[in-house]
Formats: C-alpha cells, structure tokens, sequence
RNA sequence: GCGAUCGUAGCUCAGUUGGUUAGAGCGCCGGUUUGUGGUACCGGAGGUCGCGGGUUCGAACCCCGUCGAUCGCCCCA
C-alpha cells in the first residue's frame, strides 16, 4: 500500500467476504421475523442535535459524557452522532405527532457510533437491530418484545445464550432501592475496588455487576431491589414473567442486572452468552448480545407527555460473530470461452441465463487455455464451455451435484441457441 | 483514558548470535503439458522490512519515539 493513501478511520471496518454475508444474514433475518410481529420498518437520521441524546440517556451516563461524537454545523449548532436509536425514535414519536397511531410498534436498524477503544465485538462506528414499542403500558408489550428477540435469536440458529431479566421497580421503587444501596456501600467504601468508590456518587447500581473480587464481597449481602418493590410494580414483573413462561420463552432471574443509562424503570433485560459456551468465547469480552428494558420515563425527559415504552436493541456484528460461516451461495452457471473468438457466444449465453433469472458468471479472460480450470474452480452447478477445436464451434457441459432447481429449463434455454454435446 | 502483544510481497508467514543483491507457499499474469480436462512444470510482475531518529564498519533484527492493528480494563450492542 502506497503511503499516499489515506487510512480507515480507527474503529471502523470494511466488512467483505463471510463476514458480510453473515452480517446480511442477521439483518434479513430480523426483517422477515420483525414482520411476523407487525413492527412497522422506520428510517431515523443519523444525527441528531445534541441535547436529544443528552436529556433522553443522562448526562452523567459514559455515553453521554465521553464517548459521543459531537460537532457544531456551520450554523454553529451542535449535533451528535447517534450512539443509540431510543432517543432518536422518541424524538421522532414526539415531533411528528406518532402518539396517533399508538401503541406504535417500530423497527429499525443502521450504524450507530460512539468514541470508545475498539476491540473484539466492539467499533466506533458498529451496527445494531433495533424494535421499540411505544405507548403500551401493558406487561404484553414486554413479554411480546422479549417473545420477538427469542425467537430472532432461535431463527438465527445461535445457542447458549440465555435472557437474564431483572425489574427496577416504578420511579419510587427504584428510588428507595438506590439509596438503601448507597448506604450499603458507603459504610464499606474504603474497601471498594477504586473503580467502584467512584461508582459509589456517579452510578451506585453499576457496583451490582462489578467484575472486582474486592467488591463481590458486599455484592452479595446487598439489598435486593425486591424488597423495595411497590405492590403494582411486583404486579408488573410477575406479569411479565408469568407471560414468557405462557410463550415458552427461557429466562433467569438477574437481581444484580441494571442498565447504565438512566431512563430504565421495570423491565431490564440482557441475552448473555452461558459460561464456558462455545458463543461466549467467540464474543471475548463483550458478554451482551442484546439488551433493553422500559423507559416510561424518556418521552418526560424530551418534554413529551408521559408515555411509556419499552425496546431493545442488539449489535449486528456481535449476532454475525455467532451465526457462523455463511460462504457466498452457489454460483448456478459458470460459461468459459476457451477461445478467443468464442467470447461473444459466452457473453451472449451469460446475458440469457441472467436474465432468466439464473445467476451466471462469464470467463473469457487472461489465457485461453487457462479460462476451463478458473471456471472449475468457481463449483459452480453448471459448467458450459465455448471452443472451437478442428474449426469447429464445440459446446460442452459439465453438471455437478447437488443439480440446481430449474436445471431443465437453463438446459432449454441454452439448447435454444446452441447444439448441446454431453 | 490506562495496560499487554504485534507491524516483512495482494494474503499467510520464514528470515540463525546484527553480516553480500530480503525468501517460501497461496493468489495474479504469461508460456508449455494435459484435451472432457479442477493436473504438472517453467517463467514474470509485485517489498524504500509501518514511519522517524539513534547505536554500529554494517540494522528486517538492538535502543528511543511515533503511527497503526489486535486483545484486555472502564463502559457498552
């Protein structure tokens, strides 16, 4: 490579190959099972101005603090590279008046971007999948999300990841829970790992899921959120759980599990690769696949009125890493001009067979003699040669198993213009 | 932001304690062989050894810096 030429941006990738097939693999996938639960397709710019994602996720949250990628426009306002679509799509329910079609059930999905060190499962410029339902108050809706992410999941043939679920509680409940645990804390705080003592003023819950045996410790003997849970929001769990169990969807109780940004109330929820898995090994470090929750206070915090919600969202590179080698598919039809003045036959052949709908690759370059073993080596299902040997124009075909559908009519429709020699 | 490992041909990698003009396989291009055949052989193109400085008679190799990649911490999909 010449040193002239420019280099990628770090963190962002140029997917080719397998892996850009297992990466549309993922994304077809979600649009054919999103369509089975009627979530209607929406597109969502790619920025935003800065305040929607900073009033909608925290201003304290790590995304929001330092890992957006915010820049003025020459109007002097300052925009953001999305990092997430919730906020996005909330701004949008709010701005174009969608409460009218509530409860609204949307999908998305595209690139999204945060300013972090990039390493295995983890970009500056990654892709997720994303389903929201908006304006349904209802237990329904979660166990339906969750329902959909589970079946995604089955559908994308990806096993040992499990849905670990946890609840918050309503605005008081989780309210009460955080400061129970911050006194909890706070009494060992000289005993934290470093890491978690500052933890302890800016995210209290985040020391739940603390990986530091120093803070295991205290983990343990932590209050649990249920004890602080209001009657209706017990109600609310126990309606979501009973609901999956009814769908026959698999989960685990997660009671240190919490979500980092801060418009989760209820429902939380990550799929998470089993330890010692053959998927958590192919994720490295990065353990969640998909994650989400309620957010019915979000739309309040864009000064919507009270709307409640739930989503989720999932990375398309972590799914694509699970789904396993998916080659190119078949090619159906490879033509090789193995003379010069063969080509314009093997080109015109080419043409027919595509337009009939078969795929087709030509080859008629470099040697001649060389053209047979480049077609060979494509495996394609047919091979159909053009020559000329003793003056004569000579055809021959050369069929591999497994046969493809339609083989008699690419037959047909070649024998149409050209003698077939077997 | 912090830490560890690594940068040699388009790709995967050799390259001895520092010692002539830097190698292989695959791929690519050409030639010969085979002539219903994924063969074999021959040849060719392609590298300021990531970049900059230093040590040395001499650096791909040792030292410093820098850029990049990979993996981990934090956090997250």
């Amino acid at each position: 490579m010449s040193k002239n030429t420019p280099q990628a941006i770090r963190g962002t990738q140029d997917i080719f190959g397998a892996d850009a097939e297992a990466f549309a693999f993922v994304v077809e996938t979600f649009e054919r099972v999103r369509r089975l639960y009627r979530f209607r397709r929406v597109e969502m710019p790619v920025f935003e101005k800065t305040e929607v994602f900073s009033r909608a996720i925290g201003e304290t949250t790590d995304v929001v603090s330092k890992e957006m990628y915010s820049f003025e426009d020459r109007g002097g306002e300052s925009l953001t590279l999305r990092p997430e679509f919730t906020a996005g799509i909330a701004r949008a329910y709010l701005t174009n008046g969608w409460q009218q079609h509530a409860p609204l059930k949307v999908a998305t999905h595209g690139a999204l971007f945060r300013y972090e060190r990039p390493q295995k499962g983890r970009y500056r410029q990654f892709h997720q999948i994303d389903a929201e339902i908006i304006g349904a108050a209802e237990p329904q809706a979660d166990v339906e999300l969750l329902a959909m992410a589970d079946q995604l999941l089955k559908e994308l043939g990806i096993t040992g990841v499990t849905l670990h679920l946890n609840t918050l509680g309503d605005a008081d409940s989780r309210d009460a829970w955080r400061a129970a645990l911050v006194e909890h804390f706070r009494g060992v705080k000289d005993e934290l790992s470093e890491d978690s003592q500052e933890r302890l003023e800016k995210n209290p819950l985040r020391i739940l899921d603390s990986k530091d045996p120093r803070d295991k410790r205290f983990v343990a003997d932590a209050p649990k959120i249920d004890a602080y849970l209001s009657d209706e929001a017990r109600a609310f769990f126990d309606a979501v759980t009973s609901g999956l169990d009814a769908a026959g969807v698999k989960w685990q109780r997660a009671e240190s599990l919490v979500r980092g940004l801060d418009y989760y109330r209820h429902t939380a929820f990550e799929f998470i690769p089993d330890e010692g898995s053959e998927a958590a090994s192919k994720l490295g470090s990065q353990s969640t696949v998909l994650g989400g929750g309620r957010y019915d206070g979000l739309m309040e915090s864009l000064g919507g009125a009270a709307t409640p919600a739930v989503g989720w969202a999932a990375g398309i590179e972590r799914l694509a890493m699970l789904v396993g080698e998916r080659g190119d598919e078949r090619l159906e039809i490879a033509v090789a001009a193995e003379n010069r003045d063969r080509e314009a036959d093997a080109a015109k052949a080419v043409a027919l067979f595509r337009q009939a709908g078969f795929s087709a690759e030509l080859f008629a370059t470099g040697s001649p003699r060389k053209r047979y073993d480049k077609a060979r080596k494509a495996e394609a299902a047919m091979l159909i040669s053009f020559d000329i040997r003793d003056g004569q124009k000579t055809h021959s075909l050369l069929q591999t198993d497994p046969a493809i559908p339609r083989e008699a009519e690419a037959l047909q429709l070649f024998g149409k213009h050209w003698p077939i020699v077997i």
